[in-house]
DNA sequence: GCAACATTTGAATGCGTATTCACTAAAAAT
DNA sequence: ATTTTTAGTGAATACGCATTCAAATGTTGC
């Protein structure tokens, strides 16, 4: 039926056939130009020495050869490879998909290139630490726990920057940026007291995450300040996840509603929807009148009808920004700046799962 | 209070002040193991022929010193960087989140590195396939819609080979995967039709995507087919978003409830649930017994509770797999497969936004 | 018209590794 | 005991570009 020359035409060179040609250079394109190897270098370069016209002649020979200057070779002379390494957690969080989403807007926007990788929960990050090292990155966000500090001096002695992201490592001088966790389990504390509640649960994620232990506390310690008893605050383990939350609240109180409180705070939005969805369509209670309900984070998905979620916002762009600004892409002579920790505030969201005292004040 | 040196140790050398220090090459591991800097680089390359001996004694002094290959030196001699790129349309659809996740996991766990880059919906993706250039990548995974042919041909010429995921260009030989999106529509079309629904309308998202316009016609094939007259099957534009499906409901039946049809197919999971919710909680109707809902993907909240839709399940990870395998990562050598385009059916997943004729069958 | 200066230019070199090539030592075959 | 094979090794080189250095060209001021 089909005869030997049916390949779709590609409309490119003939010589095409075998995969690793002869790549296009800068020599090839300096020939066709009449100019040396140098000039093609510097017509690539934006601020070097090199007269316009003539810059204009070489890249119009790079056109015609559909030349693309080598990143790899250059980064091999100049040190610098102009990628990032995003070391993530949990994808399935929507709020690690929008800082994702936020870092690699900001760094594409300035001309570097992001390097993904993910870290099961829990394991540590030291293998794609090492992966990272090899391809010599000019920096390194980790928003996932684990991090030996064996690896945060070796990247230290090699010059690579590392901000941890939403974590910090107790007793390092690994540099972070976070939201004031404390500060908003506070926040929420305070959100629920002046709703009248009395009594309260929390639905906690990862044990050995700072981000969820940090808001723990700061809860609670805001409501025993006001005067609640231990013994009125509980606390529910689960996966940090939306079936994580829903399970763990069914375990809680399916078969002891009365243990049930007066408010849940879930650690983050994403399990604060799990919970929310079990105690509605699995128990029949309603959201506020029988339970308040608050989340962490501001995921867009908290905002939506079924959920309408009363959160901490955690102002993600700001906090992409401070990492960014931590890891000084743009001094690579700087020394590198070791121990900081800058905190930035989160912000009550009043939407519909805790009564309002007074007035609504969504945004 | 603190004194001079009131930094935490942090075990590593003291020559670290300055950034940029003399790296460790394969030549200071040599000189430390007494041998010669072929004999690192063979220490480090499985395969190749070294005494064990040899090889554990170099190991030895790389731990000592702290040494990682330089992969960017080592790319450029081999030419292959073990770098794939992923090129992303659309974050905020949880569906293309899964398809980045099922990628990073496979390629991670092949000891490959992802650069992941993101195109703005509708803007084409010829930068960042320039960019994608400069790096030598080994593959190109597209999965945003626009491409233009001379990129196609740039990439072949180089020897890069790129997969489009769920979309193609008419008239190309790029080659992709996809879902049977035609005859995912059709899947749907029948389900409606079998819950006795007799007016329709889709909500269709990107007019220029293919994903879209071929769901929308497998869907509307069937109907016609079924006897279903056109005027019987609506057609509305929204962004492709919840909000957009959301606002683009409202805008369509707030005023007009008397237009509402009997069933209504989301063109993707997200859609339908922002058409869901603007249904239920805005115009106070009732799915399925109001009008039945049907969505495309299946992503991980179409389960949850509050919308236990039922949709078209992509295969994501057999997807994924064949994406991987018409890349030819593991034989370089062999020539670009071209016009290759793999279909992978979905399958319908029974959920409770359209009454069951006969039994459930969730999975 | 010439000195003083600023701008361009190309040859040569280095970045850190993989690989080729020629060679040695050891093992196997004769 | 001698030849043939095999495994192991180091010196040298190439990969593609940026950059240094010295030379050449162009510009300005007097």
């Amino acid at each position: 039926m089909s005869e030997v020359a049916d390949f779709p035409p590609s409309g490119s060179d003939p010589a095409m056939a075998r995969r690793i040609q002869s790549r296009v250079t800068s020599f090839d394109v300096a020939a066709l130009a009449g100019v040396s190897q140098s000039a093609v270098s510097r017509a690539f370069t934006p601020g070097s020495s090199i007269a316009e016209a003539k810059r204009q002649r070489i890249l119009e020979a790079a056109r015609r050869l559909n030349y693309v200057p080598n990143s790899i070779a250059s980064s091999l002379t100049t040190k610098r490879t102009n990628i990032v390494a995003v070391i993530l957690g949990n994808l399935a969080n929507p709020f690690y998909v929008e800082v994702l989403r936020t870092f690699i807007a900001r760094l594409q926007a300035q001309g570097r290139q992001i390097l993904t990788f993910t870290v099961d929960n829990g394991a540590d990050s030291d293998e794609a630490i090492l992966r990272v090292l090899r391809y010599q990155v000019d920096g390194v966000i980790l928003t996932s726990a684990q991090l030996s500090t064996r690896m945060t001096s070796i990247c230290h002695d090699r010059g690579i920057p590392i901000v941890l992201f939403n974590r910090y490592i107790p007793g390092s001088d690994a540099s972070g940026v976070r939201c004031d966790n404390t500060g908003g389990g506070r926040l929420m504390a305070e959100a629920f007291l002046a709703a009248g509640a009395r009594s309260f649960a929390m639905i906690k994620g990862d044990p050995k995450g700072t981000t969820s232990q940090d808001r723990v506390r700061g809860f609670t310690e805001r409501l025993i300040e006001a005067g609640i008893a231990r013994a009125d605050i509980g606390e529910i383990e689960g996966q940090s996840t939306y079936d994580g939350a829903f399970n763990a609240v069914l375990g809680a109180y399916r078969r002891k509603p009365e243990r049930l409180p007066d408010a849940i705070f879930g650690i983050n939005d994403i399990m604060a929807m799990g919970a929310m969805d079990a105690l509605r369509q699995r128990m029949g209670l309603k959201i506020p009148d029988d339970v308040m309900i608050g989340g962490f984070d501001d995921i867009p998905e908290s905002r939506r009808h079924p959920y309408q979620l009363t959160t901490v916002r955690q102002p993600v762009g700001l906090m992409v920004d401070e990492a960014l600004s931590i890891l000084h892409l743009d001094e690579p002579a700087q020394p590198i700046e070791m121990g900081i920790d800058r905190q930035v505030p989160g912000r009550l969201i009043w939407r519909s799962t805790i009564p309002t005292p007074t007035a609504s004040s969504e945004d």
